[in-house]
RNA sequence: GGCGCGGUAGCCAAGUGGUAAGGCCGAGCUCUGCAAAAGCUCUAUGCGCCGGUUCAAUUCCGGCCCGCGCCUCCA
């Protein structure tokens, strides 16, 4: 079953498919940067992106998908951050990478095959202006810095339509970046491919043949892309706000560079809002996994939710979304606990494979997902399941973690469950009256019972 | 101002030229000493508004209203 995904560049639908001789499908996904734990809305894109990979492999075989995805390793955000603590970058870096993996995996995504930093691709990253620079695509202004001439290369705007933008420049652009801009650019539109160093810039800075500095942001993809996936890849992705200006430039700069198509295919999945809005730190409506975490959410749920709304469109985030992600996972684990190994037809899942692979259409694959299940385990074993499990990336076997139940809890429990093996029930509400209203809740069942804090 | 996306039940959210998937919540029933859990059942004559095309439109076309995002380093 073909994988078909919007194409960014052409606007259109497409089939995905791998385009070199040895049948490897060629897959780059633009990652973080590394200077703070990462929100839900970047993990929106990480979580899709996640299914895509896994899609792929299960289109084209594991081991015909080659992913990879980048860290931003160095740029204003981490050298400030890093400045303002006191410590060198690496350590700042170091330590929200290894967030962003902890998060990742709680989150269940597969790790990529590469994940290449832009410091560790310093001499790759040079090499490709150098050859701007020969080619006439590149000039050195007066500061020292590199910039890609956006003039010279005539199929600028193509991905985000920059030139239609740029027929009535409104009063928002223009006004923002004269003010932002103190570079030396020839044209407003060029951008930087590498950035003299600022006394700000501390002891980050390398040598290049235009002098010490840094790279500017959008070369580190083109690069990294160029050295780990050859010339041409097959999918580029990542969040809409990428597509103008980052992809835009990789495009130039490679296409420039290599004299080669760049991509033959660009997605890029919509943002998640919170209660309507874009998530920013200044409307207080940014979270991170570890906050849901310490509200009492899965990851796993928070991986349902963030799949519930179709990955090119906006979804709009609400803390009850996790809550009904939490049952809807409970629903899916009690069925699977009905199922025999074998013997299922696999076919059963068809309609949610076919969701899948129409563009990504995880809440549809949802529902057909639930549909299947409403109608009854009959003729579906483990193995069918699994399989559309994996896909979705959903591990079952992570759930809520249990709340610790204060001694005093654990007594009153107690003696109820006595009063009522005494068969005394006046007692024994009077107890779950007081349990009540301490905020837990008891279960009872023949033989036991459990202890469980009350929904709110 | 430009570019793009969207408005479907209390909430979230698919979808289709032929009469509205699914999840949550809610209600009823079964079960249970009670409660919870679980199971079963029910819940949009309607898909922003107004026109048009059509035998038929939520789905196509036009206009309008509203919301959101992007417009130089935000996934």
């Amino acid at each position: 079953m073909a994988i078909q995904l919007f194409d960014s560049l052409e606007r259109k639908i497409k089939v995905l498919s791998p385009s070199h001789p040895d049948g490897v499908f060629r897959f780059y996904n633009c990652g973080p940067t590394v200077y703070a734990p990462a929100h839900i809305g970047n993990f929106r894109t990480f979580v899709v992106n996640d299914v895509l990979r896994r899609l792929l492999e299960l289109e084209f075989g594991a081991a015909k998908v080659k992913h990879v995805r980048n860290l931003t390793d160095v740029d204003d955000k981490t050298i400030r951050r890093a400045r303002e603590e006191g410590r060198p970058l690496a350590d700042v870096t170091k330590q929200w990478t290894d967030k962003f993996h902890a998060d990742c995996a709680a989150l269940n995504c597969l790790p990529p095959h590469v994940e290449p930093t832009a410091t560790g691709h310093i001499k790759e990253q040079v090499d490709m202006i150098d050859v701007l620079m020969q080619k006439g695509n590149a000039y050195r202004a007066a500061d020292g810095s590199v910039y890609f001439k956006v003039t010279s290369f005539a199929g600028y705007g193509a991905l985000s339509r920059v030139k239609e933008r740029e027929l009535q420049l409104g009063s928002a652009l223009s006004g923002k970046s004269q003010a932002a801009d103190a570079d030396e650019k020839e044209d407003v539109s060029d951008f930087a491919l590498w950035k003299a160093h600022k006394p700000d810039d501390g002891a980050n800075a390398w040598d290049s043949p235009w002098g010490r500095g840094r790279p500017g942001w959008h070369i580190e993809c083109s690069a990294m892309s160029k050295k780990h996936l050859g010339e041409t890849i097959d999918l580029h992705t990542g969040g809409v706000d990428l597509l103008f200006p980052h992809h835009e430039n990789e495009i130039a700069q490679s296409e420039c560079c290599n004299g080669s198509q760049f991509s033959r295919h660009w997605y890029h999945s919509e943002h998640l809002l919170v209660d309507g809005k874009k998530m920013s730190k200044s409307l207080g409506n940014l979270y991170t996994l570890d906050q849901l975490k310490e509200m009492g959410h899965s990851p796993m749920a928070l991986r349902y939710a963030l799949l519930t709304g179709h990955p090119r469109k906006q979804l709009n985030f609400t803390l009850d979304s996790l809550h009904a992600a939490e049952s809807a996972l409970k629903a899916l684990r009690a069925f699977r606990a009905t199922l025999p190994a074998v013997g299922g037809d696999a076919a059963i899942f068809t309609p949610v494979f076919a969701a899948l692979n129409d563009e990504l259409n995880t809440p549809g694959a949802f529902g057909a997902l639930f549909t299947i299940v409403n109608r009854g385990p009959q003729g579906i074993s483990l193995d069918s399941f699994d399989r559309v499990l994996f896909a979705l990336g959903l591990n079952l076997d992570v759930t809520t973690p249990k709340a610790e139940v204060p001694a005093e809890i654990t007594a009153l429990a107690a003696k109820r469950w006595a009063a009522k093996q005494a068969k005394d029930f006046a007692a024994a509400d009077a107890l779950r009256k007081e349990l009540t209203a301490a905020g837990w809740s008891m279960l009872d069942s023949k033989t036991d019972y459990k202890l469980e804090p009350l929904k709110k």
